[in-house]
DNA sequence: CAGTGGTCTAGACCACGTG
DNA sequence: ACGTGGTCTAGACCACTGT
């Protein structure tokens, strides 16, 4: 259990009877093992998003540790937003699929407040090789395959959002129009459950434009007019990136939220 | 200890000897409530931003519960960035003077990554009256005195930003244009030591807008060019709101920094 | 009722910082 | 050597959810 340097033997350290914290350099505490334990789990698909996990006395056992160090794992592991927790049912798989927060990563909100659902309208599926810049942000090498998904979001009707979202072509194999098309809800949960990828967190980079003719024109808006820039790279397990996605978003009416704290 | 409508009597709940966590509608958890008295002492001063607060052993005793419940409570406090822990010296109040990550509330970043410092000049601080929607945001009764504080950041010698501050006159009494010029550092630091207010927390709006022709001469660029406005409500203790700014930013060689998490 | 996560306690030992 | 926070354990009971 323990993959100290200088640990291996059960000491009859901190009260345990089992294993022991080491005491020498690069020491890790038990529960920041166990919660790599828990993520490989996780990124080895034994436990798939929606589905439930061990419980705590369960994994305490499998672990050969004490129920309180799998619960400070676990409590990590929810703070991260990889678990969920609820109370007298169990542990769960975070998914992008039945998350009523799916709002996490779409940070644009009316000014009047109230909740309009979005529509997506494709425009475009292509397969190419990535342009430098690209590969370097998804940590692939130039021109290795990728996807280019264009598309526009609708809120209320109104075109608001142009997204160029690019993916590694590997991970995404026989991603195609046609099933993006057919497919409702997220574009994360899809991902999810057709790819077996989990965006777990993203960077954002904001900044303000003007418009160029070609995105003026599929916005509706005239050409130089203000749109906010939106540079996200998003990661799964291993904080590896696996999306690269530019927007463009009309903010007149709408707004882009954050909360500092 | 308990505040719970069901149980002021010391019971045998959960191997405690003085206190037991209710059993009925409302339940409160222990720590919560040792949350609740911790942050008390922050607001009314009995700990001041960058001291020490009494060891955990010692709430403990104070606030006759286990060291267990005190350190779930602090834990949660540090968490919300309200206090700080290191190991080995004790448990301090947070500030926004020596932290040296000042950065929580300025998500503008240069293109390049590097460290520039930044520079605040002055334009003006007066004293006025609030408008409607000021008053309506500081839940300030309409017309009631405020603080309005107009400035430029200047990063690496480029104005970049344009600040208008608003700020309840009730709590600031006293911040005038030479005490604002006097002070070096961190506003959020000033406010902090000179007032007794510090922030806790913030959110923020953001948009893509056209500079209009004053605040263009300001930042030396042309009518007309996108600028990021960023609307932000501070607030403090209490959730209680003692700030709103409109910032207008220049967003070429710089952007706006935001984690999806 | 049994099983789950949630709270609380008590006590041990470890790592860190300072005398 | 001492005090601080940090980790770990063991065991008790509570609150919630299902059968």
């Amino acid at each position: 259990m323990n993959s100290n340097p200088a640990t291996t033997t059960p000491t009859s350290g901190a009260g345990a009877t089992e294993v022991a914290p080491a005491s020498s350099p690069t020491f890790s505490p038990l529960y920041q093992q166990i919660k790599a334990l828990i993520t490989q789990g996780l990124e080895s698909g034994e436990w798939k998003p929606g589905e439930i996990i061990p419980s705590e006395v369960e994994l305490a056992a499998r672990y050969k540790v004490s129920q309180g160090t799998v619960r400070k794992a676990i409590d990590e592991l929810a703070a991260d937003n990889l678990l969920v927790r609820r109370q007298g049912k169990g542990t769960f798989v975070a998914t992008h699929n039945e998350d009523r927060v799916q709002f996490r990563f779409l940070r644009l909100l009316p000014d009047d407040g109230d909740v309009h659902p979005h529509v997506s309208r494709l425009l475009e599926c292509k397969r190419l090789r990535a342009p430098a810049e690209i590969a370097r942000q998804l940590d692939l090498k130039p021109a290795d395959p990728v996807v280019l998904i264009k598309r526009l979001l609708q809120f209320d009707g109104e075109t608001t959002v142009f997204d160029e979202i690019w993916l590694p072509g590997a991970v995404f194999r026989g991603l195609t129009a046609e099933r993006l098309a057919e497919y409702k809800g997220p574009l994360y949960a899809m991902f999810e459950t057709e790819f077996g990828t989990r965006m777990i967190r993203a960077t954002e980079k904001v900044r303000a434009i003007a418009a160029d003719p070609s995105v003026a024109e599929l916005l509706n808006v005239a050409e130089g007019f203000p749109l906010l820039s939106v540079e996200r790279v998003s990661y799964t397990y291993g904080d590896r990136p696996v999306e690269v996605r530019r927007g463009w978003y009309v903010t007149t009416g709408y707004y882009y939220q954050n909360d500092l704290s």
